[in-house]
DNA sequence: ACCGCCGGGTGCC
DNA sequence: ACCGCCGGGTGCC
């Protein structure tokens, strides 16, 4: 997606943003006087603001009239002013003005004003001029001339600002880590943000005064310098890189950091949504530094952070980066006195993760502008994925003139977009577009994906049961056969539906070794209401611990704090107590059955079965011996690859560390249940490549979270597919990432002629689905494709 | 002429 | 302001 069409895409919820004043009341021309008293000037079709002077010794009436600059250029003639001045002190309307011609008068000049308001308000303003003599009309002839005059300047603007954001530079030599080229072409596109001495964006010098092209706006004075801007690329393209480029490599009039001491600092902030979390953001933001900067470049990197903070102006002077958080800011920024952060004049502020600014009134975002430097940067993956109204906060630090004031943001972009104009919304496109460097994932460079990661090849390895396993595997097959035939013939296949799962869970263990079969509890009556209790609870392990990865029929969605019924169904939690809630006999969603709060039972955790025979019973399976002379092969070619041995089911890997075992691997192990500080180990470990360190990774799909780094494996089994293909990915995408070097090549082992084979069929059909963008979910069509599935799987 | 008219002084609110 | 307005100067035809 480009950025215009992200920023279309913002206008479509926009409108929660309109103010209630958007209603045009009417227009009046009135008349500017006194010009020769004021600097001010205004252009040709200029903008002006009207505010009032209720002090004013002559006139308690007095509107004074103001530029884009908020410099005076005169006054309202005081007739129109009289009720002009009623009007706004009773905020009956707001009222807009420019000046449709005679900008270079010296005494007066007319000026074109459009009242707006809540429609409720029409007659008051109108009742009230018309006492005073003026007559409200509609709109003013012409404007569109100046509509056209600017739609040309923006085409000319375009292709200004299709300035080369491709150029690259090379970073200064204190900077160890090779950047990308996406990374190379922020830092050239930022380094020249900074250090340029042009005007700022959309400013043109036109016979000694500088216009702005984007509102017909002229001033005399140059404008001031915007040496900054957003950097907006996606998530993981090296955003906080880049930036620690930039402040070596930039570090003053374009001149690399010294290596000796240095006088100014520099700032960054990262979000601090949550104060436990704040002091690892910037361990992880200061290791950055150590780890991206060269060892023998001393760099002062200071946390101005904890109560223990030392508030001192000149420590944080020698600085040359001090990181602190927006609360740390905004707290001492309320203490006025003893804000030291504010009595420096920094080299440069960086916002880090800057969207989280976004209320202009907040007493964070006032101190986040009250900062004083002149380069401003903000960081941020998602600048402009909120509201319009986030946007102009950013313009604000920016300095951006004149969008960092409320009314002419509102006037010349908010208001305009919101109510679906198109020049505003190119007003705003461009205007993004000149202050924004945007990459996604998907951007290309020359042709090249940003980042380039190696290739990643999948091979599925079918793997032929042993006659025995094929006996005891058809056996078991029949059976669950039998029993789900019998199920479909009378209609009840829902009501049992934990049963059938059950027994594809077992047809699906057999697959990968007999010994993970558990005791069948299968369809049998339970007695007592703790047999029955006990029974439930097998169940919903079994369904969960399947790695059915199975929805809510209820939300559609992921089961979260699942319950099983009395009838065997599961949902959420939640889910199901709305539909107790809400109805007074209550009955179950899938099968309406009876079903009551207190008879939902939870799921115990994980791991509450017997443990598989890893002792001295133990056998192999054609699954394990599949993955077992893979694992030696490559061993053998190469004793420094790394491999992932993914599974749904942990008790398959305990099976399968006794061989690896028996053959000597080294190796770690990360599943859902081990305790934070055991799974860093395990990354920690298999990340290692020093001699002695685990080559091989057990590793359960659902484990741990998206954030995983493995990338020393290069090479990923997964055992048994799973029902959600896209599971599979993520996991791989552990591996196949950034900072991942070797070709990464997944084998997949599918078990010839069993439910293995089914699943896959299924899978396929299903991202066929998603592809034709059909995976449109209904509850009626869920149970059905979920009937269909099972025929599929049993092949009945 | 307690008018009209002339022309200089002057000028936001 | 090449205006309006003010107020002093002036005054038949």
């Amino acid at each position: 997606m480009t950025i215009s069409q992200e920023i279309a895409n913002l206008t479509e919820d926009s409108g929660q943003d309109l103010p209630e004043e958007n209603v045009q009341i009417g227009s009046i021309q009135g008349t500017v006087v006194g010009l020769r008293y004021y600097t001010g000037t205004v252009n040709r079709g200029e903008m002006v603001s009207l505010v009032r002077e209720p002090q004013n010794p002559y006139d308690r009436n007095a509107v004074m009239v103001a530029n884009v600059y908020g410099r005076q250029v005169g006054h309202i003639k005081k007739e129109l002013a009289a009720p002009m001045a009623y009007i706004m002190d009773n905020n009956l309307a707001r009222v807009e003005g420019v000046v449709p011609y005679g900008e270079t008068n010296k005494f007066s000049m007319p000026v074109n004003l459009t009242f707006w308001s809540k429609e409720e308000n029409r007659d008051a303003v109108h009742n009230q001029m018309r006492r005073h003599g003026f007559k409200l009309g509609t709109e003013f002839k012409g404007s569109l001339i100046c509509l056209f005059a600017l739609k040309n300047a923006f085409d000319k603007l375009f292709d200004d600002l299709m300035e080369d954001k491709t150029r690259e530079m090379e970073p200064a030599e204190a900077v160890c880590t090779a950047l990308l080229p996406h990374q190379k072409q922020a830092l050239s596109w930022m380094t020249s943000r900074e250090n340029s001495n042009d005007l700022p964006p959309f400013w043109e010098e036109k016979s000694g005064l500088y216009f702005n092209v984007l509102t017909n706006f002229a001033v005399k004075e140059r404008p001031e310098k915007v040496l900054g801007g957003i950097l907006a690329d996606d998530m993981g393209l090296g955003k906080t890189l880049t930036t620690i480029a930039l402040i070596v490599s930039n570090f003053h009039n374009g001149k690399p950091l010294p290596l000796e001491q240095t006088e100014f600092s520099h700032f960054i902030k990262k979000k601090n949504s949550n104060t436990h979390c704040s002091r690892s953001y910037f361990i992880s933001i200061q290791d950055q530094f150590e780890q991206h900067i060269r060892a023998d470049v001393t760099l002062k990197v200071y946390l101005y952070y904890g109560a223990e903070r030392k508030r001192s102006v000149k420590l944080l002077s020698e600085q040359d980066v001090v990181l602190t958080t927006y609360n740390v800011l905004s707290s001492d920024f309320g203490n006025k006195a003893n804000s030291p952060l504010h009595k420096v004049n920094w080299l440069r502020v960086v916002l880090d993760e800057g969207h989280v600014v976004r209320n202009p009134n907040a007493l964070q975002s006032k101190a986040v502008l009250e900062l004083q430097s002149e380069r401003r940067w903000i960081l941020s993956g998602t600048p402009i994925q909120n509201s319009l109204k986030d946007l102009y906060m950013l313009m604000s630090f920016l300095k951006l003139k004149p969008f960092d004031v409320k009314e002419w943001w509102s006037r010349i972009i908010q208001r305009p977009v919101t109510m679906g104009d198109r020049v505003g919304l190119k007003n705003l496109q461009v205007l993004v577009k000149g202050i924004t460097l945007r990459r996604t994932k998907n951007s290309k460079v020359a042709g090249r994906m940003l980042v380039q990661l190696p290739e990643r090849r999948v091979f599925v390895q079918h793997v032929t049961l042993s006659e025995e396993e094929r006996e005891e595997y058809e056996q078991v097959r029949k059976e669950g056969r039998k029993i789900i035939g019998s199920y479909f013939e009378e209609g009840t296949i829902m009501t049992n539906y934990a049963d059938v799962l059950a027994i594809l869970v077992r047809l699906r263990q057999y697959c990968c070794h007999p010994g993970l079969v558990a005791k069948y509890t299968g369809a049998d009556d339970p007695g007592t209401p703790n047999e029955l209790r006990e029974h439930l609870i097998n169940k919903i392990t079994l369904v969960l611990n399947s790695g059915s990865d199975e929805e809510c029929a209820i939300c559609l969605d992921s089961l979260r704090q699942p319950v099983i019924t009395y009838c065997a169904h599961v949902y959420c939690r939640p889910c199901i107590c709305e539909v107790i809630r809400s109805e007074k006999q209550a009955r179950c969603p899938l099968c309406r059955a009876q079903i009551k709060t207190r008879e939902l039972v939870e799921y115990p955790g994980e791991e509450m079965q017997a443990g598989a025979a890893t002792g001295e019973n133990w056998r192999s399976s054609s699954k394990v011996d599949a993955l077992m002379s893979n694992l030696l092969k490559l061993r053998q070619e190469d004793p420094t690859v790394k491999s992932l041995v993914v599974s749904q089911f942990t008790r398959f890997m305990d099976l399968i560390e006794v061989p690896l075992r028996e053959y000597g691997f080294s190796f770690t192990r990360l599943d859902g249940t081990m305790a934070q500080k055991t799974r860093a180990k395990a990354i920690q470990d298999f990340q290692d490549s020093s001699p002695g360190n685990p080559t091989i990774m057990l590793l359960s799909l659902k484990a741990g979270g998206v954030g995983i780094n493995l990338t020393a494996a290069s090479h990923v089994f997964m055992m048994d597919p799973a029902w959600n293909p896209a599971a599979e990915d993520q996991c791989v995408d552990r591996c196949h990432r950034l900072g991942q070097s070797r070709d990464v090549v997944i084998t997949k082992f599918i078990v010839k002629d069993s439910v293995e084979e089914n699943m896959v069929k299924i899978q396929k059909k299903k991202q066929e689905l998603v592809e034709k963008a059909f995976g449109v979910k209904k509850p009626m069509d869920l149970k059905q494709a979920r009937m269909e599935e099972i025929r599929a799987l049993m092949e009945i």
